[in-house]
This record gives structure tokens, C-alpha cells and sequence, in this order.
DNA sequence: AATTCAATTGCAAACGTTTGCGTAATTTTT
DNA sequence: AAAAATTACGCAAACGTTTGCAATTGAATT
């Protein structure tokens, strides 16, 4: 800002040329050794701070991530970030973050902004217009401009793709077939806003768990909910109203997990007893639940922490499309571990 | 990244000046409308993407923000970032994010980084380590440089200086009066981590609201804590061991009244008639706690607006220091909304 | 026919840095 | 003493874009 002092500032100082003043603060041998202090420490003193946006300009690359993420409201994106930067600090990258708020305008005109801004590479959350329409054109184009596009969580292709995620198929499976051994005989299902990849896996494992135990899965336990926890309030009050009201619940994440447990506490149904619970996500407050609330990991850190490492190699010069699948955990808490079975 | 297409590339193609080429693409009214359109048309179908850093380099503006913050996990700083986009998007802004972990060399680390990437100013909240040694030569460095520097939340200097800050000392003020009028006689508080603004703020509204109403400040009713609720699992167990056991807690944020909750809850204590409780920052789970959780707002998404906005204003040259400070909101719930006070 | 004017376009510098190559000056080798 | 090698530095181009000014062209005015 008008006082910044730049190498043709030091290079008019001591008389010679900037390429001398550039080797001699990178410590370049060819420069003298008593010149390179002398320029060194007076640049020290002035405050001198390299430019690097005349780099980035020169080398073709910013050493700036992009990131484009439906919304950072929740434990699991801001795990992701933590992960992105556990990595990619140590190597020297910044992190531009865009919160696209599920929006496809938004999206596009963050894409779009970050090319301009000619980030190395974008790792990116699909917003649920994108998604609902399939309006893949900016990613499409994107790619078809070379420029690297990690997917965390959502993504559009089966193949030929580089991403990130948590089978959510998998940890779904495992949080139903739990309540099945629980006892649980009525299931039913809090789902996800529609049209993103992470509901529709997590239906398609609970429901893949339900017919594997030859259970049948019914609409009318299967409530479609947003992902906070006041959404899940009508939808759960409306499952208890059912004649067969379920006895467990697999909630789309925690936060829903916790919308239910209220609705089930004020009900004054016992949980697990009455009505055993399991969410998704494993919030650093799901143990501090009313009651400790199991709850499906998916190693959210894990997957910015994958998605650096994928992008790293891919500065690397390693162009093959790779796919990282993490493994989910289920955590047993209070809200499901039955000791005796529900009767009936 | 290889293929991407530049003016150059396109005057070559035309067989014009580069300038010729900028001018059309910004529908400069000097070019011929005709000669304007072809270009125009082609650029868009070869995909000409300008280059923002060639721009930054020009201007010696980045259309960047810097951002600064210790953490990234809780629901305060989310919403900050969340204010700072819904500013600065239609702006033309992005953002670089950086999460110093409250590491004070991290926080150096990344503000070098950030000023050789010359963002046009940096929105920061100090770390925990900045503040307990009180190393601020970075910071002061960056300012005489006359790079903006907007302070959210910790600052250190009382005034010239641009900061938005909630009035923390009078939301702590304020939920501990409230405990005062539930009837409560023995108020305890669990404290943030030591050398954080916030910390110190909230016990200080704390204190004086006690010594306002004659009531002793006692030591053994204030515990440190970090603020997660397992820290606050300890803290509390220790307030509930003491032979005059607290009636009133205040927490310092609302991951440790959910912690404190879970205590007092274990121990059969009843919320709010044996003891009321009360957090602070108000998040979005705080209705949900096993007992809605008390809690004082302090506005986090327009901490991020307002500091957004008085960056905005800087840009447009006004140099004026600027300090926003917001009003807290104290939000009743069950935790601490008592019909009869409690006897004694 | 000479002059003025308007309409288009080109030239070149600038932003800050790096780097291959050239070139002095000095030292070492024969 | 001449040739070769080493040391230390400068020149200039490059990255992509904008912009003041000059230059060219053609048309309109005297």
C-alpha cells in the first residue's frame, strides 16, 4: 500500500541490477557472499516483503486452493476445512473458501471467480441446485480446461472424476443394521434434503439394510427433513403420530438426530428403551445429547486432509483420476445401546 | 493450465494490437461496435477467462480478503465467515481463510503469507498465544505498513484501531443479572480460556454485575475452562463438590454449559430449580440442549457483515478508525426460566 | 485543394519477479 | 606471458492486462 518497497525500489538503492537483488535475497551463490548479506539485511531492515503475485503471474500457478462448499454451518465442513489446512499450510498453500449456500448461481460465479483468480486447483461440494438439475457445464468446462477439480462429499460422475468421500451407503448400512440388532423392528428414517449424493446414500443403505433383514420399507416411516434440527421436529412428531409408530430412528445427521430427541423426550417416550436413535456426523456435542446420541463418523477431517494429499499429487504431476473412499464408523452411545430388547 | 487462451492469443488471431483486444472485451465505445461483437463472440466460444493476478499486479489491489481466526469449529466464527461472504460476494471479494489453531507463529506465518499475496486488508482475531505474550510486532508491522487491519472479537489496543466487536462485558452482565433475578444467591461462572479477550469480558461483566448487586465474588466459584464441554465435565464437578454448591451458573460459551448440563444432570440436580444455567454465542443447538439452554447472543453472522462493511469503506478511502461494538441479546429458555425461586 | 475533425487502432510502458545468457573483471593454469 | 577458467554481475524477456498518447485513415469542412 503506496509504502511497500519492491526489488527495483532495493535495486536502485545499491546501484545495480534487479536480477542481482533477486538472486541475492534467494541466496543465490552466484552472488557474492558479502554483497547477499549486505542486501539481505538492508531489505530486513526496510521490511521488505516478496511479491507474490508477480510470481504467480510468471510461474502459472498461485499456490492458492480453491474451495467451493454448500454452506460451512455445520461440525462436518468445518472439519474438512481443518483437514485442507492441516495439509496444505505446512506447503505453503492459502485457502480461497467460497459458501455457495447451495446456490447454482452462486456457484458458477464462484467457479468462475476463482479461474479468474487462477487458483491451482478446486475442491468442491456440489450445491443441491447444481445437483437437482444436473447443471454441470461450469464443472464440465472447468475440467475440460485442465484445471484440476477435487469433489468432496458430492459429486456427478462414477468415473473419471477426482474425489473424496465417506461411503455414506455403507455407514447408513451399519447405523440401521444396529438398530435391527438393538431389536428394533419398526425403523424408520429421517432423510436428507433430496437430489444431494449423501441423502439419497443414506436412504439407499437403509433401505439396502432393511430388505437384507427382510424387513419392508415403508413410506410412511421414511420423512423427508432439512439438515437442522428444526426441521426434524415436524417430521418426527409426524412418525409418532402413526398407529405403528417406530421404535428406532436413523436420522440423515445430528442435528436431526437432536430435533428428534426432543420431540421424543416431550412425548415422554423412553429412548433407547421405547424408541432407540442414531444420527450421522458424529458432532463434538453428540455426546452431550440429552441423551449421549450414537451417531455414524464419516472422519470428516480425514476427507480434507485425503482431498489435500489428491491435490498435492496432482501438483505432482499425477494425472490419473483417483478415488478415495473413507470408511465410516459407528459410534454406540446412550440414544441405542439396549441392554434387553424393546418388546414388540 | 496449458490451454488457457490469453489476449495475446487473441490478437495474434485477429491480427490486431492487445489492446485492441482488452478495449473490445470491455466494450470500450472507442472500438468499432462491429469489430467489438466478433471479438467478443469468439473469446466466448474459445472460453477467454481474464486473468485476475495480471489485474492485481496492475492495481495493486488483489479484490482479496485476508482472514484470520483462531478456529474454525464453532458456530461464532462460522457465522462470521458466513456474514463476511453475504458482504463481500457481490462485491467482487474472496476470501483466504486461515485458521492459526491459536498459534501465534502460525498467525505470523500466515500473515506474511497473506501480505506477499497482497490481499487488499486482513480481518483478524488474535490468537490465544498473541495475546498471553502480548506479540504484536507482526501486527504493528502490517499496520505501519498501512495495510488495513480489522480486529473481530480480540483486540489489543484501545483505540486507533479498526475493530467490530460484541460487548461481551455487558451480555455477561446481563445473563448473570438474570440469574440474579431467578432468585439465585450463588452464582458461579465458568471461565474461558485466560489471556482471550472474550474471557476475560465475560468475567469481568460477571464480576461487576455480582458487586452491583453486593454480592461476593468468591474464587472457588470460578473455573477455568477451554471451550469444548469435556473441559467443562471437570470445572463443574468441582462447583457441584464445594459445601455451598452454586444455584447459578454462568457459562462462557454454550460447549460448556452443555457440558456443565450434563454434570449437574448426572447428579440429579434439577435445571433450572436447583440450579439455573446459561451459555453464551447462542447456537443454533442451544434450543436442543437436554434443557433449552439460556443463552446471549452476540450477533456473530453481523460481526462478519459489519466488518465486511467497514472493510468496503476502507477501500473507498475513508481512513478514519473505525470501532463497531454490538449489542447482546439474552435469550430465555428453560435453563434458566424459573416460575419461584429456589429456597436458598 | 488544403485543412480540420472524428473514428479507429497501435505503441509502449507499467505492475514485480525470475532466469538464461552474455560480459566484464579477476584469478588460475599452462 | 598468453590462454583458460572462474567469479560476479547486468541485460532483456517473460507472465497478462490496462491505458495515455500517438498514428493512421477516411470523411467533412473551408
Amino acid at each position: 500500500m503506496g509504502n511497500t518497497v519492491s526489488i527495483k525500489d532495493l535495486a536502485r538503492k545499491f546501484k545495480c541490477a534487479p536480477s542481482t537483488i533477486s538472486r541475492a535475497l534467494n541466496d543465490h551463490p552466484m552472488i557474492n557472499i558479502d554483497t547477499r548479506k549486505t542486501i539481505q539485511e538492508y531489505a530486513n531492515k526496510v521490511g521488505y516483503q516478496k511479491n507474490t503475485i508477480s510470481l504467480s503471474l510468471l510461474n502459472k500457478r498461485s499456490k492458492t486452493l480453491g474451495v467451493i462448499i454448500p454452506s460451512i454451518s455445520h461440525y462436518h465442513e468445518t472439519a474438512i476445512i481443518e483437514g485442507l489446512e492441516a495439509i496444505l499450510q505446512p506447503a505453503g498453500y492459502l485457502l480461497n473458501i467460497c459458501v455457495t449456500n447451495e446456490s447454482h448461481a452462486l456457484e458458477k460465479e464462484y467457479l468462475d471467480r476463482l479461474v479468474a483468480n487462477r487458483v491451482d486447483a478446486i475442491c468442491i461440494s456440489l450445491s443441491q441446485e447444481t445437483f437437482d438439475h444436473s447443471l454441470n457445464e461450469h464443472i464440465d468446462l472447468a475440467i475440460s480446461r485442465s484445471l484440476p477439480i477435487i469433489f468432496m462429499d458430492r459429486f456427478y460422475h462414477e468415473s473419471d472424476v477426482d474425489r473424496v468421500i465417506t461411503d455414506d451407503f455403507k455407514g447408513a448400512f451399519m447405523a440401521t443394521e444396529h438398530l435391527i440388532q438393538m431389536g428394533c423392528q419398526r425403523i424408520a428414517h429421517l432423510h436428507g434434503p433430496r437430489g444431494i449424493t449423501v441423502s439419497q446414500q443414506r436412504f439407499k443403505g437403509y433401505e439396502a439394510c432393511l430388505k437384507k433383514y427382510g424387513r419392508e420399507v415403508k413410506d410412511e416411516w421414511v420423512k423427508q427433513v432439512m439438515f437442522s434440527p428444526e426441521s426434524a421436529v415436524e417430521a418426527t412428531k409426524n412418525l409418532l403420530d402413526q398407529k405403528a409408530k417406530p421404535d428406532g430412528i436413523f436420522a440423515v445427521n445430528d442435528e436431526v438426530g437432536f430435533g428428534a430427541m426432543k420431540v421424543i423426550q416431550e412425548r415422554n417416550y423412553k429412548i433407547p428403551e421405547d424408541i432407540a436413535l442414531v444420527g450421522f456426523d458424529d458432532i463434538p456435542l453428540a455426546a452431550f445429547a440429552p441423551i449421549a446420541l450414537s451417531s455414524v463418523s464419516r472422519q470428516s477431517k480425514k476427507i480434507g486432509e485425503q482431498s489435500a494429499q489428491l491435490f498435492l499429487s496432482k501438483m505432482n504431476g499425477i494425472s490419473d483420476h483417483q478415488q478415495v473412499t473413507l470408511e465410516p464408523e459407528l459410534i454406540v452411545r446412550s440414544s441405542s445401546q439396549r441392554n434387553h430388547f424393546s418388546k414388540i
